[in-house]
DNA sequence: TTGTATGCGTTATCAG
DNA sequence: CTGATAACGCATACAA
């Protein structure tokens, strides 16, 4: 008993017309006269007929559906952005496939070959953190296939892009520390081959420099898995609290990083901010629950899945190729918990 | 400048070749010379020819892809769940489509109807907690096609269906509260149509009256959104609190409960355990981080992605139509923070 | 206004 | 061993 569906064929033959005339009449052609039109939207609507997208597909060359390459639907900041990207998707009448990478160079790999042998329109992708070489999505891109990048971006392909001001989220929160009386502060940082890494210490970086603070890389630690595993935190910890002048707060800039800061903290029983100030980038919804004195750098994650679907749907319905690709860059948000300041105290 | 795949066809006309010999060449087919073999791989290789699925779907009537419908991938337990999907699913050769309902009735119907017009071979359904009428379940399930419900499963269809032991787990919380001291326990529930809301509240229920309690309905809150609103749980606590004999202790049995719970706990300044006590379902992993004395249920959600999967996989590879549907139950875990006791205050 | 023929990319069937 | 042809479901150019 194997679930057969009704095609137009079937139709044709109950009505006695010709597949092309029920094509046309469902399309509500205008060459087509009402009787006929009636008569069948009846007839198909009677015996429930779906059409077949997968035929529509082969014949329009094009599947309706979109591919979104991630390192993590369980990370707050990605499953809002991906809100986002649904939404307008479904909008638009495309479909949305989500892969994840796990933070794995070759699962990404893997995933986007998947995904470009599923015949999708076009690809959303935030890279893996341990992602150097391009060549899987230079191959497609080089094939004009449309792919649109998101929050970590690569700078060597001319595409659209969609990202956060990192740099200026990472300058607010280091000056809020600072102006909140932190003298030496630490960065927990991502890997140092992505983009948002990158701008987020530059934005670190300036704004000590900017307040007569020094910058020192002894005091900057990179999470290769962008803090995934609580090991990775651990060691950058405690290689900081090992340095002979300690630093007395951290920004940790990604969304586990400052969960798994926040976990280590606990365990070593230092209290934020008396013992440690923090400020963490998380989209987490519960970071007022986790610590009643963490401000954190909040992004417009569904926004950016929103612009994102945007650009590349529009870029897949281009019929020429699109020649200049826009950079497109929201603002983060800063939100103070106000007894996180180390007067407070 | 579009994208254009390279087919058999190409590869036939460069080699002087039928594309019925490339097509058997590229199958590895016995009736095909080892020479020609060769040549077709290396050809077929250096272009970078890959199968289009579309064309492969239309004819072989399956695409290989199976969809799945959750009230929301930001929600630990389900993204954990999806995660088990994925592992099996792509080891077999399926593609995942995840669509959200966002516990809205009318977007699980409208999903339903969207994946199944998308051609996908089968649907792995976990409901709304609106969902009260299944016709669009049903209707799809009449005509053979197979769908696996997992965790918020439906009695009136005859599918397979992946659980866990919930009354075993609300059991276990509650005695658990009780052997911790406390008398008057209320529960903060979901929706009641929904199946695991049923049987957390029976398992609720048993335990107080095998330890000599009273069940009492005015104790029993539900959020019909599963907690996913905060006024929701606001205003189920406010009454409980309300109450001439103010519970002492809650039982959240479902993640967004647990912390939307601990939320309001927190507003209204009531500290976990000393003036409430709290065993919350949840899957969280940072409850630990949350909160130091809160004792959760944890469900195994990958291993119910995992074993749905399979369930679903082997229905639709099934020629003949399966005849007698699993239900699989799987046991929670009840994990205890010491100082969660009320003694140890 | 309607019907016939063709093609989308692939595989299966039947001939050679 | 290899090639020609039909078929999957649909839309459309071309005929009538």
């Amino acid at each position: 008993m194997k679930f057969e569906a009704v095609t137009i064929k079937d139709i044709a033959k109950a009505l006695g017309l010709s597949t092309s005339t029920v094509s046309r009449a469902l399309r509500d052609s205008y060459e087509i006269s009402p009787e006929t039109k009636r008569l069948v939207l009846e007839y198909s609507e009677k015996i429930n007929y779906q059409p077949n997208p997968i035929a529509l597909s082969l014949k329009e060359k094009r599947s309706r559906s979109i591919g979104i390459i991630v390192c993590e639907i369980a990370n707050s900041f990605f499953s809002q952005i991906i809100n986002g990207i649904e939404s307008i998707a479904y909008d638009k009448g495309y479909n949305v496939i989500i892969a994840q990478s796990h933070e794995s160079y070759d699962r990404e790999v893997i995933n986007v070959q998947y995904l470009a042998s599923r015949s999708i329109d076009g690809l959303l992708v935030s890279v893996s953190s341990e992602t150097q070489d391009l060549k899987h999505l230079k191959s497609l891109h080089e094939r004009g296939f449309p792919i649109v990048f998101f929050d970590r971006i690569v700078d060597e392909m001319e595409t659209h892009k969609v990202i956060v001001d990192n740099f200026k989220g990472a300058y607010e929160a280091t000056e809020h520390l600072i102006k909140s009386g932190y003298k030496q502060i630490a960065a927990l940082a991502g890997s140092e081959y992505l983009s948002i890494t990158k701008e987020r210490l530059k934005g670190y970086e300036q704004a000590l420099t900017d307040n007569g603070l020094v910058y020192d890389e002894a005091y900057v630690k990179h999470c290769l898995h962008g803090g995934m595993l609580y090991n990775e935190v651990e060691n950058a910890l405690n290689q900081l609290l090992k340095l002979k002048k300690k630093p007395d707060a951290i920004i940790a800039s990604a969304d586990k990083l400052t969960t798994n800061c926040l976990r280590y903290l606990k365990k070593r029983k230092l209290k934020v901010p008396d013992d440690m100030g923090l400020v963490g980038f998380s989209n987490l919804d519960l970071t007022d629950l986790l610590s009643p004195s963490l401000s954190v750098v909040r992004q417009p994650a569904f926004e950016i899945g929103e612009v994102s679907t945007e650009l590349l749907i529009k870029q897949i319905e281009s019929k020429r190729g699109i020649t200049d690709f826009e950079r497109i860059v929201l603002p983060p948000q800063l939100l103070i918990r106000e007894s996180s300041t180390k007067e407070s105290v």
